[in-house]
DNA sequence: AACGTTGAGTACAACGATATAGAACCAACG
DNA sequence: CGTTGGTTCTATATCGTTGTACTCAACGTT
């Protein structure tokens, strides 16, 4: 069925290192031995194993995402990026699905073993124990610190952008502006800053913070950010804006408004954090913070391959991925187009 | 650093393969000899060496899955439930992005090494030949069988459920009927079934065919549903429904509808196909076909699962994944909510 | 007392690749 | 002519695990 170096040695009339040289691209091997090897390689269609070759060179030649589940747009998009640059250095990338509380567990038992070469970590909730399972194996982590552990890291300035979102909601001329997205649990280190940027914004614009503005939400996703808002609108404080911590709030946003009629707008602008694809063809499309994927992927993936040759204990570098304000019509209508929302 | 089995043994006092037999669970160990072995084995933090294990088994545990792209959100959703599964049966996955036409030279090369006990393919373009690289791995398509080659399906009824879409659209007194998504390419399988239904049911309803109100999309994308939509609104073939091969056509038709200040379902009705997050959020909500994405996923992960255990050589099977019928918004507007699109 | 049976454990050979050491050959040099 | 150095190739050990074959004791049966 599947042939091994050994056949290919025998066919070819050489040794099976002599086999082994070819394919690995060795120099001193005579022009017409390294023919008749590939020739027979060929003819077999050989393929070296890759778990014996693991075994011999440790290394694996896959690399492991964790991200909390791969319905969330942001992480889908992300995902997307990571294969691709994983791709280009001849990763394959092994998937893992955190969703929520688990994470402990599958860290340590399903990724900890010898099968990949290095992580890209993720993390909603982490502690310095659950890093503690990796054991060695190279670790970048996505988004915030979670202490200065032994790890890289690859992070956007997320409070300075989210107070950029609400500086442009203010600069349209918003006065109660509200906020949905906060998390109480220690886990959401990414909220706390998101919030401390929209609070910075009111600040420096000399605008009080009301805590009745601002929303929590135990996850992100559109189903709670159209709760959230809902909540706002009956709880009688008239928010004329809204900063929403990521996009699938927004967008759960702009439909709860929508059902309770209001413009948006006109009535209530509505910024949100990610560009996720949908944002960009949404009604109306969304006004968001868009943190380069491509870049924050690709730094990830780079960051690893230098621990993963050598370089293990050169201390920890942060890397820093640039974002834009990408305002869309759900805070500036065009003028052309009716506004209808 | 990292411990082997031989190391675990010489602190458990017992030889190598009493400690594989404890980690394997082997029932023949005296519970004395098994509690100082897992002893050994907490003291070390010991793990497997999977390479070693896989070599030696010619197991993996790893299964691929092969997707167009994760940035497309019907194979985001789709991913997250293979992944979930497979965890079930203590595989991972790794996932491979056949984006487009490369898929071909993808498949061949990067996949068909040893690394993988089995694969799950979601091939757009597919010939027999594509799949002459796996050689003998366990493989389940998704989606049209593309021939009869030597694979499993998990399909659903695309034609029926396409026809039981158009069927709605017409049942809500809509007589000119658009369609956005047809492909002219050998790859478009799918879009001939699903536009074969939508054909089907306008002949049951004795609506004659009328070819321009039949548009091609190239790639289904949000993009190309509001290019496609403009171009339907501009020709003059004033359509009172559209059905959308899939979700992002939808999403992106209702886009261009809202631009050019049309009504949904007012002035046109808009059905989709897939059934992802974002339509059950959109304004208006969308109507679609529901496949069971978890269904599919957990079916293709079990006929992969008796592939890799024995049985290669029982004929293809095919799997029927059931499918609904859910209308929203943009068929049928809630008595209550204001209908503003 | 001799027997097979079962439990508990060990020694060793695989799995398929690469690294190491060294053999055989050739050319060039003093 | 022996030595040195480079090229080309081979034999073999090794990576860490599990399967096979084996030993040895304890047990119940006849």
């Amino acid at each position: 069925m599947r042939h091994r170096l050994k056949d290919v040695a025998e066919r070819a009339g050489v040794s099976v290192k002599t086999v082994s040289n070819v394919v690995n691209g060795y120099q001193h091997v005579r022009p017409d031995t390294r023919a008749r090897v590939e020739q027979a390689v060929a003819d077999l269609n050989y393929r070296p194993n890759l778990s014996a070759r693991n075994l011999r060179k440790g290394r694996t030649g896959v690399i492991a995402l964790a991200v909390p589940g791969l319905d969330i747009p942001y992480f889908a998009e992300l995902a997307r990026h990571v294969v691709t640059a994983a791709a280009e250095r001849g990763w394959a990338v092994l998937i893992d699905q955190t969703g929520g509380g688990s994470e402990r567990e599958r860290v340590a038992a399903g990724i900890g073993d010898h099968l990949i070469d290095g992580l890209i970590f993720s993390p909603l909730a982490l502690t310095a124990e659950d890093l503690a399972g990796l054991d060695g194996t190279p670790l970048v982590l996505l988004g915030e610190r979670v202490d200065h552990g032994p790890a890289d890291h690859v992070v956007i300035d997320n409070l300075a952008a989210a107070r950029k979102a609400t500086a442009h909601l203010i600069s349209l001329g918003r006065r109660r502006i509200a906020a949905i997205g906060a998390q109480r649990t220690p886990e959401g280190a990414t909220a706390r800053l998101r919030l401390a940027g929209y609070a910075a914004a009111l600040d420096e614009a000399g605008i009080a913070y009301d805590e009745r503005l601002v929303a929590p939400a135990p996850a992100w996703h559109r189903a709670n950010g159209a709760a959230a808002m809902r909540h706002l609108l009956t709880s009688g404080v008239r928010p004329d804006a809204v900063f929403c911590c990521d996009d699938t709030l927004a967008l759960g946003a702009l439909r709860a408004l929508h059902e309770a009629g209001l413009r948006v707008p006109g009535d209530v602008a509505v910024a949100g954090f990610d560009d996720i694809e949908d944002g960009r063809f949404s009604i109306p499309t969304l006004t968001t913070i868009a943190p380069d994927k491509e870049r924050i992927a690709r730094l990830a993936v780079e960051l690893l391959a230098n621990r993963v040759d050598g370089d293990r204990r050169t201390p920890p570098r942060d890397a820093h991925a640039p974002y834009r304000l990408t305002p869309r019509e759900s805070t500036t209508p065009p003028a052309d187009t009716p506004t209808v929302s």
